[in-house]
DNA sequence: CATGCGTGGTC
DNA sequence: TGACCAAGCAT
C-alpha cells in the first residue's frame, strides 16, 4: 500500500477535530512552566530545541538558563568563540550539537540579515536543523502548521493509532510527518505540537503510561485494545564495546598539567583531555616508552589513584586514572599543553575528564 | 538504512 | 548491574 493510502486507511474513522481539541485544551491547562516558553523568539526556540535532542528537560533547564545569559541573542552567539561555546555546552554531551549551532547561527547573521528563517527550505538547510527541529521552530517560533516528530510523538501516535511499525526506522518518522499534517490543527499548531510531546513525557510515557489521567485516552485505539504497553514497537539496539585506558596525570616541575585537544571531528571533537594510553594495543611495561614516543617525555608512573568509567551510546571507556612525572625530556606533541591548574576553566573537559581532574 | 555521537536517571 | 531511555542529526 502506498503511503497516502495508508494515511488516509489510519485516519478513516478517527475523529481528527476532537482529538485535536482535547489535546490544545489539556495542554493549555496542565503544561509545565519551562524557560523557552516564556515567549516566542525564536532563537530562543532554537536553543531549547538543539540542548533538548535526546536530552531530558531538568537537565537542559540550568544550561539554557547560562547559556542565554552568556549568549543572549544571535549576534551574540554568531561573535562568540567556538571554545567558549563547547564550556558553555560542557557535560551536556552530544557536542557537535553546539558547533552546529553556532554555524548556523553565524549564517543566520551573514545570509538571512540575522532573522531566523521562516520557510523550511532555508531553515532546514542550516547545521544541525533536521526535520524535527525544523518542524518545531517552524510551529513554536512561527505558529506554522508543520509536523515537528519526535521519540515522545511517534510514541503517542503509535498507541493513539496503533501503528506498530518500529519507529527506530527513519522512514516511520516519514509516516508519522504525514499523519501529523493531516491531523494538525492550523488554528494552533504550537499548542498541537507541544501537546503532543508533552503528553508523551507526562503521560503516555514509555514504561508505565498513565492511561487513566489520559485527556484522550476516548481517542486511543491502544488503551481500547489493552495494547499500550507493546507499543510503540522499537528495535533493540547494540551493545557498547569496552576499551581499557591508562589516563595519565602528569605534572611537570612547575606543577603544571599535561592536557591535550582532541581531533577536530569525530568523538568529543575539540574537547581537552588528559593523555590516554589506549592499554588495548599498548603493553602495560613499554607505557613509558610509547608515552615518549607519542610526547617526547620521559615519564615515572606512580599508584594508581582510581577508576573512572566513561559511557558513551557506542563504547565505553574503562580508565585506570595513574598520577606520573616527567623525568626528563621536551614535550613534542601538536595538539598537547601544559596547563596551570587555575586555567582549567578555560578548556571544556567530557564528564570522565572532570571527574578525572578531581583526582588531580 | 545503519552507525556514530554524551550524559544522567530509572528500574 | 546492565538495559533502557530522553524534545535527533550527519553521514
Amino acid at each position: 500500500m502506498k503511503r497516502t493510502d495508508r494515511v488516509n486507511f489510519i485516519l478513516n474513522d478517527f475523529d481528527k477535530d476532537s482529538y485535536s481539541r482535547d489535546l490544545i485544551k489539556w495542554f493549555k491547562e496542565e503544561q509545565r512552566i519551562l524557560p523557552w516558553r516564556e515567549n516566542q523568539d525564536p532563537y530562543r526556540v532554537w536553543v531549547s530545541e538543539i540542548m533538548l535532542q535526546q536530552t531530558k528537560v531538568d537537565t537542559v533547564i540550568p544550561y539554557f538558563h547560562h547559556f542565554l545569559e552568556k549568549f543572549p541573542d544571535l549576534k551574540t552567539l554568531a561573535e562568540a568563540n567556538e571554545q567558549e561555546v563547547l564550556k558553555a555546552w560542557e557535560g551536556l554531551g552530544y557536542y557537535s550539537r553546539a558547533r552546529n549551532l553556532q554555524n548556523a547561527v553565524r549564517e543566520v547573521v551573514e545570509e538571512y540579515n540575522g532573522v531566523v528563517p521562516a520557510n523550511p527550505v532555508d531553515l532546514g538547510g542550516l547545521k544541525g536543523v533536521g526535520p524535527y527541529t525544523k518542524g518545531a521552530i517552524l510551529s513554536i517560533a512561527y505558529d506554522t502548521p508543520e509536523p515537528a516528530v519526535d521519540g515522545n510523538v511517534m510514541r503517542v501516535l503509535s498507541r493513539v493509532l496503533r501503528i506498530e511499525e518500529d519507529i527506530s526506522k527513519q522512514s516511520t518518522r516519514k509516516l508519522f510527518e504525514e499523519l501529523v499534517r493531516e491531523i494538525i490543527s492550523h488554528e494552533d499548531p504550537s499548542s498541537f505540537n507541544q501537546g503532543l510531546m508533552e503528553l508523551g513525557a507526562l503521560i503516555c510515557t514509555p514504561k508505565t503510561p498513565s492511561c487513566m489521567l489520559c485527556p484522550v485516552q476516548s481517542h486511543c485505539r491502544a488503551f481500547d485494545e489493552g495494547l499500550e504497553t507493546e507499543l510503540p514497537v522499537k528495535s533493540s539496539k547494540k551493545k557498547q564495546k569496552k576499551s581499557p585506558y591508562l589516563l595519565l596525570l602528569i605534572q611537570n616541575e612547575k606543577g603544571d598539567i599535561l592536557i591535550e585537544q582532541r581531533p577536530e571531528d569525530g568523538l568529543l571533537a575539540s574537547l581537552w583531555q588528559y593523555p590516554m594510553v589506549p592499554l588495548q594495543d599498548i603493553d602495560r611495561d613499554s607505557v613509558p616508552h610509547w608515552f615518549y614516543g607519542e610526547y617526547g617525555l620521559n615519564i615515572e608512573l606512580g599508584e594508581s589513584s582510581g577508576q573512572i568509567k566513561h559511557v558513551f551510546s557506542h563504547l565505553i571507556w574503562e580508565m585506570e586514572v595513574v598520577k606520573a612525572k616527567v623525568v626528563s625530556g621536551n614535550l613534542d606533541h601538536g595538539r598537547a599543553k601544559w596547563m596551570n591548574n587555575s586555567d582549567i576553566e578555560d578548556y571544556p573537559f567530557p564528564v570522565s575528564h572532570q571527574k578525572a581532574h578531581s583526582l588531580y
